[in-house]
DNA sequence: TTGTAAGCGTTATCAG
DNA sequence: CTGATAACGCTTACAA
C-alpha cells in the first residue's frame, strides 16, 4: 500500500509558478529570488513534500549512495571502518549502503550485481576470504562505478585506490615481541593464503622468527577462516603437538580470544605456558583476563581515507588522470598480559 | 566519471524489435515467445546490459530496497538480527540498506529522511536509546513506508508490527536464578528507562527479588547507555557500596563483560564474591573465564520475523486490513560459571 | 528571475 | 505475441 505522493507540481500549482522554478528553488539555485525560495520551502513543508531521489538520480545519473562490502559487520575492525566511512559520507551528503559478504565469494558477486543495478555511485570493499577472482569488480568499474579496496585488497585490479596497513610489519612486530619475551616455539594461526594480507602476515611472522634464529616450522602453522570455531579447533591441534608450542601468534583477534579460552579451559597458564598475540582489536580484547596483546590497526582512519578517496574519484571528471595509489597506514603493538613474561 | 550506459533501446535496435518487447522479455513476461526471450537475453549479456533500478523504480514506485536502523551493527544481537533480515530479504529479491543510529535520536531522525527520499519500500528499526519522540516514524508511515519495530519498539505508533522478546520474564529468570544460588544483595545495571524494554527488565528484576523476599533497593540500581565504559564505571560505583552487592544482573552483555573484567582486576572472585548475569549474548560470552551466564534471545529469528512481517505489509494492497500484532518470542536462561555457586 | 519543453530509462496501456 | 506512446518525477537547456 502506498499513499499518494506530493510532487514538485503540487507545489508549483499551489503557488502558481512553474515546476522548474520549484525545482530550482529547492536546490537553492543561484538566480531564484529569495522570496520565491522561501515561499517554495514553506509550501513544500506544508504539503510534506519529499524529493524523489529515484527521479533525480535518473536524470543526474547520481544516486548519492555509496556502498560498503565487508565480510561481516560484527567484527570490531569492520564496524569501526564503517563508522569512519559513514562520517565522511554523511558530511558529503551521501547515504551508505552496508552489505555483508559473510566471507562468501558467491555472495560478493551477487552483491556487486545488485549494486550496479541500484546505480550506487561507488563501492568500498574488503574481500571475502575465498575471493580469488575479480571479474565482478572489473564489471563494476566498467559500469562506471569507482571501487576502493581496504584491508583485504585486490592487486589484480590496478585502477583502484587501496587502503591497507603494513601487515608484514605488524606480524613482524608481534612475532619479535614474543621472541623477545623468550618464547621459542611460536605457532601461527593464519588466514587462508588466498588473501594477500594473510600472506603478508605469514611473511612477517617468518621474518620475526628468523631474526631471533628460531627455525620456521610449517608444522606449527595453520590456515583457516579465522572465526572462533576455527580458533578453538586449531588451538587444540597445536597444543597437542609434542613438543608443544609455547606461544601462538594469531592472524586476527577472534582466534586469539578462542585460543585464550581453550588454554584456560585446559589449565594451560597464559602467558607462562602459552604466550598469545592477536592481530586487530575486538572491544573485549582489553577486558579479558589476561588481556590480549595485539596489533592495533587504525580502522576508523582507514574507513575515512577509503571514503575520501572514493569521493575524490566520484567527483573526478574522468578517471584518466587518477593517480591510483596504495596507501599504507601504520600498525602498533599493544602489549598486554597475554604475552608478558616478566 | 561515468561510462556510457547500455539501455533496452540498444538491445531493441540491435534486434530490430521494440523496447517494450525487450522490457517484457527481460522481465520474463508470460506472452513473449521463448525465441525472443532467448535472443534478448543473449544480446543483453553481449552488450553488458544492466537494468537501471532508478528508472524502473520511478514508474513502479518500488525500489526493492528495505532498510534496517539499529543502534550499532557491532553488537551481536543486532548483527544476527540483521543476518536474519538479510536472508528473508534476499530470498524475496530485496536489497537491504543497513543504517546505524549510533544510539542518537538526532541521527535516527535524519536517517528516516534519507530513507524517505530514497524511496525504500520498508523500514525495520530498533530505537536509539534516547528516542522518546516518534514523529519521524509517523512521517515515514505517512509517506507510505511500512515500519516494523523489533527489540526496542515504540508502542505509541500502533499501526506497526512489533517483534519483541518477553523482557520482563527474561529479567525475572535471571534474577530468580541469582536468588536461587543464594545471592542476597543483587544489584542491577539497567538501560535508560526511556526504552520500554529496559523498564520491563527492571520490572522483571523486581519481581525476581520479591519472590525471594529480597528487598528492592533503589541504591543498588544504575541506569546507563549500556556500553563498556558505563559498565566499568557503574560496576565500580556499585562495588564500593557498603555493604557491597554480591551479584549484578546486567541489562545487556557488554556491561556484564565489563563488570566481570572489573571484578577480576580487583581480585573479586566471580562467582564466589560476585555473581554476574547478562542479557543477550555476545560472541565471547561463552569464551570468557568464567563464562557469563545470560539470557539468550532468538535474535536471528526476530530478524527473520521482522522481515517477513514487513514484506507482508509491503505486499498488502492497503494497510486498512492489516492485523498489526505484537509478536513476543521467548528468552532462555543459559547458566554458565559466572553465577553458579555450588 | 522565471517558464517551456525535452528527456533520463524503464514500465503500462492500449491497440493490433 | 509485439509495437507505439504515454507516463513516472525530476533537472536542465533554451527562451523569454
Amino acid at each position: 500500500m502506498k499513499k499518494k505522493k506530493v510532487s514538485i507540481y503540487d507545489i508549483a500549482n499551489r503557488l502558481e509558478i512553474s515546476s522548474s522554478t520549484v525545482s530550482r528553488a529547492l536546490n537553492d539555485h543561484a538566480r531564484i529570488s529569495e522570496k520565491t525560495k522561501l515561499a517554495v520551502r514553506r509550501v513544500a513543508k506544508e504539503l510534506g513534500f519529499e524529493k524523489n531521489h529515484l527521479a533525480s538520480g535518473l536524470i543526474t545519473n547520481k544516486s548519492f549512495t555509496i556502498s560498503i562490502i565487508v565480510p561481516a559487520v560484527n567484527r570490531n575492525f569492520f564496524a569501526s571502518a564503517i563508522t569512519g566511512i559513514e562520517k565522511v559520507a554523511s558530511e558529503n551528503g551521501y547515504t551508505v549502503l552496508i552489505c555483508q559478504s559473510h566471507d562468501q565469494y558467491e555472495r560478493e558477486v551477487k552483491l556487486i550485481d545488485t549494486l550496479i543495478i541500484n546505480r550506487v555511485d561507488g563501492i568500498i570493499a574488503s574481500l571475502a576470504i575465498n575471493t580469488e577472482e575479480f571479474d565482478h569488480f572489473r564489471k563494476a568499474k566498467n559500469a562506471g562505478i569507482p571501487v576502493v579496496f581496504f584491508d583485504r585488497v585486490c592487486h589484480e585490479i590496478e585502477d583502484t585506490f587501496k587502503i591497507v596497513v603494513n601487515d608484514f610489519n605488524g606480524a613482524y612486530l608481534a612475532t619479535r615481541h614474543l621472541a623477545e619475551q623468550g618464547f621459542k616455539r611460536i605457532a601461527h594461526i593464519g588466514g587462508y593464503q588466498s588473501q594477500n594480507i594473510f600472506r603478508e602476515r605469514l611473511a612477517g611472522y617468518k621474518k620475526g622468527l628468523s631474526e631471533f634464529n628460531l627455525p620456521f616450522d610449517e608444522g606449527l602453522v595453520r590456515y583457516c577462516a579465522l572465526n572462533t570455531d576455527d580458533g578453538t579447533k586449531l588451538t587444540e591441534e597445536l597444543l597437542q603437538l609434542k613438543p608443544r608450542p609455547d606461544a601462538i601468534f594469531c592472524a586476527n583477534n577472534l582466534t586469539a580470544i578462542s585460543a585464550l579460552a581453550y588454554a584456560m579451559d585446559h589449565n594451560i597458564k597464559v602467558p607462562e605456558a602459552l604466550g598469545i598475540v592477536g592481530f586487530s582489536e575486538e572491544t573485549v580484547s582489553s577486558l579479558l583476563k589476561p588481556a590480549i596483546t595485539s596489533i592495533r590497526q587504525p580502522s576508523e582512519q582507514m574507513g575515512k581515507l577509503a571514503a575520501q578517496k572514493l569521493l575524490e574519484e566520484i567527483d573526478a571528471e574522468s578517471s584518466d588522470n587518477m593517480d591510483y595509489t596504495e596507501i599504507e597506514l601504520r600498525t602498533e603493538l599493544i602489549v598486554r598480559a597475554s604475552s608478558k613474561l616478566e
